[in-house]
DNA sequence: GTAATATGTTAGATTGGTCTAACAAAATTA
DNA sequence: TAATTTTGTTAGACCAATCTAACATATTAC
């Protein structure tokens, strides 16, 4: 019924209004890597099945239906992930173009399969929340964790989330041993460059840029 | 570099081919449920990739390297059932249709990872050899087994294999609790319908149809 | 408020993968 | 061997998914 590729435009839509409220032609193009005409079509073969609402030169929106359709893969992708990472011992940082094709697996029982064997996890092993079966995100998941760039000196913090989550930051972080649930102390933060130093489980000052801190999602204490 | 599409097409050729001998366009399209003439197409295509030898009116073959991609592929999807199987705790007659679409998956490090955490296994869940990482079958696999309707009264074999398994017989066999491995006796052999009384595991008198027995691919003991 | 730039749309071409209809060759049957 | 049936091939259509070129509208800069 659904294609692969309409699937992969239907998340990346799913994704961009998720972070930026709203989303446009020209985001999805840069975002999929495909040319603004070729997005302008599709988006018109979309809004004719029903999952996404489309008109000349407004702001691209999904559907009801475009959302849960969209959220469901989202949940096979982060279920995926969170499967890799669990239960076949993949790093956090390899397990993402692998989910990118696993998620289009028309299989029911076998993602089933996958959740049952992880215990019903909530979140994917970068910290993104995992939609439950109907699509929704639990509200709990909906906190708004901060940003570790918008904390000040002195603040104790726990490591949430990654935001943008890319092979370099994910292995620079490996490198630091800096991972998921970590207790971040603010020691500093150099006023040339937004630096910070910071402690953690055995690292006592570790130096991170803002360029780092900026996309890690923490919780206040 | 090749599709999906044109992967099902080699492996389809290549278990015609080691099931018969040799391969047609006619058959090719009953196999794959696809007419004639496409199929007729994309064999010049796939010869054109030098995967495929194609003659006018002549038995389609596959070249070498075409041996080996789809030997690859058939890796993949026998695998892939062992992991569904042994790991994820699916039946044997429920794996089929998923390691369809996880053959196609583009990550060798993903099989990898699978072929290990299963321990290098020689065969899959029907007992079906699973080509090396070359697309070699090795040869203690080549014994060609025989098929239990070719044996009679007061033989003692073990059940090796599973010929054409088609979620019917799975299920009836597990119905049966007969599994790979059992050794079955021979009791008896009906001349009207060649019907067989057999014995193995706790149950000492099941009859089978020779529709049964034609399927189940035995090692004299 | 006009000019320049960025964004969005239309038109038309291309390739992969499928089909049906018509024709050709090979195999089977009479 | 001739007729019939089966198998294989060619031609031409269609839809999905992509592109480039050209044009239209909105936004931003001056
Ligand atoms: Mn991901
Ligand atoms: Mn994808
Ligand atoms: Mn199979
Ligand atoms: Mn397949």
């Amino acid at each position: 019924m659904i294609s692969q590729t309409e699937e992969n435009y239907l998340k990346a839509l799913w994704n961009i209004i998720s972070n930026k409220g709203e989303a446009s032609v020209n985001e999805l193009s840069k975002q999929l890597e495909i040319k603004m005409p070729t997005v302008n079509s599709m988006m018109k073969r979309l809004a004719e099945k029903g999952l996404v609402i489309y008109e000349s030169y407004k702001p691209l929106k999904l559907t009801d239906k475009g959302k849960k359709q969209a959220a469901l893969i989202i949940r096979k992708h982060r279920l995926t992930e969170m499967y890799l990472v669990e239960k076949m011992g993949f790093g956090w940082e390899e397990v993402h173009d692998i989910a990118e094709q696993i998620e289009h697996i028309q299989s029911p029982a076998f993602f089933e399969k996958m959740d049952e064997l992880l215990g019903f996890p909530k979140v994917d092993p970068h910290g993104s929340p995992i939609p439950d079966k109907t699509g929704k995100i639990e509200a709990e998941q909906y906190i708004r964790y901060i940003k570790l760039s918008d904390c000040r000196e002195g603040d104790t913090v726990t490591f949430m989330a990654v935001s943008h989550s890319s092979d370099d930051l994910l292995k620079f972080l490996n490198s630091r041993e800096l991972s998921l649930g970590s207790k971040i102390k603010v020691r500093s933060i150099e006023p040339f460059d937004d630096s910070m130093t910071v402690s953690y489980g055995g690292r006592k000052a570790e130096m991170l840029s803002n360029k780092v801190c900026d996309k890690l999602l923490v919780r206040p204490a």
